[in-house]
RNA sequence: GGAGGCUUCGCCUAGUCCGGUCUAUGGCGCCGCACUGCUAAUGCGGUUUGGGUUAAUCCCCAUCCCGGGUUCAAAUCCCGGAGCCUCCGCCA
């Protein structure tokens, strides 16, 4: 949630950011009128109180004679005391209902517009070319014996698959892969829960607008998450970090599950949009005055993956319009798939200054060894499935074979190409004795 | 699933039986000051977190795991819940 100070001295500031995203500009005025509201309520509970106390004390005090007089004036002192704090009560519930409707302010310099009017920021890698026909990663995967979408479908519906053979090597390379780099580039590795409760989805900004894209389990009231963010940030709700020595950056292994609502008809071949798939997430809590840095620093962490891979890419600035809830900015990356002839998305990182640590209670201690409000910001290392399809589309060959990233290699037994057919013994045990 | 124990202001801890100067004790740590060639030790003072109010200080309210209740008054009594620990049962 956003800070009610910023509300009551800049509200200007959160209309326009409202306007930006194309959300509702009333709101901002709602909530003033609310938190004044709620402001009154207190203090008249709070003086109310404090007479009832000294009410109380002078029930202690008082001699038999007149004690049945101050007992009676206690007494009716509490009764108002109720009262005022039922409003008080009333007056908070809607404070907050409204609060947690308005999202994070968005950063001045995202662009305006919504989901067609991302800004190119720079493009990386040349776009391939083929002198035979290209496949698509479907027919490329079924080919290798390493995606099974059909009996995916058959065990657990639409969007679900199997990853076999050499696609589960795939994912196991490119997990290790990222887990890698992120250990060397210093985050902790953590492999979090998928479960999680309510408030940890509602703190990351998951319910609300977006209630329709997460599985819910009833029967035990917790969520699935569609991202390892929802339990990493949840990790240090109601904490007080020390991030003096500068970030604290986790890399959160995790399966993702998306109800993919509103998806009807979009992606519906392969593996690239699904109810169901593996993520490495990156995720940091930071003092606000370093988020910017940080955010960047995500994105160069992306790159770096995506280069690895050698998969061509374009950085996008994310429009205001098409921000999530939590988001202040947000910048994508897309890799180029050739069956598509365009440039798709494969990771995103959201800069969510304090707008979750607010809401979640993840604090650091400022200069003056304050508690304040940290900033988090998460974005994809490696979101497994999609980049599966990705890798397969660019680096197909003409026999049908995939091309091995040398990176990937030391997991897949040093091999340089996949090859439909090919034995599995040599890449399942690199390097172990036979 | 069953039985029992525990949860106090960063950490440890007193207080809970028997409700009221609990405005929560003490230790550790931390900060400031004093003393001291330096360090250490010692002494004195400070040190929960929110909210309200304010130019700021002062002050006020809340806060003893969470939520209800009883009462003029709850860390303390009652009910419900969560987490942790021990044992039993069941399962990987």
């Amino acid at each position: 949630m956003i800070d009610l100070r910023l509300v009551r001295e800049n509200p200007d500031l959160v209309r326009a950011s409202q306007r930006a995203r194309g959300a509702d500009e009333s709101l901002v005025d709602a909530l003033l009128a609310a938190d004044a509201g709620r402001r009154a309520a207190v203090k008249a509970a709070d003086d109310l109180r404090g007479e009832q106390k000294a009410a109380s004390q002078a029930v202690k005090k008082a001699s038999p004679e007149e004690r049945p007089a101050v007992l009676e004036k206690a007494k009716a002192l509490a009764a108002q005391v109720k009262e005022a704090e039922e409003a008080e009560r009333t007056a908070d519930a809607g404070l907050h209902a409204l609060h947690l409707r308005i999202p994070n302010v968005v950063h001045p310099d995202v662009p305006p517009g919504g989901e067609d009017d991302a800004v190119e920021i720079r493009t990386v890698g040349e776009v391939p070319t083929y002198d035979f026909q290209v496949r698509d990663h479907l027919q490329i995967g079924e080919a290798l014996g390493a995606i099974d979408m059909e009996r995916g479908a058959k065990v657990s519906g639409a969007r679900f698959y199997f990853l076999t053979g050499p696609g589960a090597l795939l994912e196991f390379a490119l997990a290790q892969l990222a887990i890698t780099r992120a250990v060397a580039a210093g985050f902790i590795p953590v492999i979090a829960p998928a479960l999680v409760k309510p408030e940890a989805m509602e703190g990351t900004g998951f319910t609300g607008e977006h209630d329709e894209e997460i599985y819910r389990v009833e029967r035990d009231d917790l969520y699935l998450v569609g991202t390892s963010e929802v339990a990493l940030a949840g990790m240090h709700a109601k904490e007080v970090l020390d991030l003096s020595a500068g970030p604290r950056r986790y890399a959160g292994w995790s399966s993702c599950f998306r109800r993919e609502a509103g998806s009807y008809g979009k992606d519906t071949r392969g593996i690239i949009r699904v109810h169901w798939f593996d993520k490495v997430e990156m995720f940091s809590f930071c003092a606000p005055e370093e988020a910017e840095a940080e955010h960047r620093r995500l994105l160069q962490w992306e790159e770096e993956f995506l280069q690895l891979l050698e998969l061509p890419y374009r950085v996008v600035d994310i429009a205001a319009g098409d921000l999530g809830t939590s988001a202040a900015r947000k910048f994508d990356i897309e890799a180029w798939f050739p069956s598509q002839g365009a440039y798709r998305e494969l990771t995103s990182t959201s800069d969510c200054t304090t707008f979750q640590s607010r809401r979640l209670q993840i604090r650091h201690r400022d200069a003056d060894g304050k508690p304040q409000p940290a900033a988090t910001l998460n974005g994809t290392l490696c979101a497994i499935a999609r980049t599966i399809a990705c890798l397969l589309e660019v680096h197909q060959q003409a026999d049908g074979s995939v091309h091995v990233p040398a990176a990937l290699r030391p997991w897949l037994g040093g091999h340089a190409v996949l090859t439909p057919g090919m034995s599995l013994a040599a890449v399942a045990a690199p390097g172990l004795p036979a």
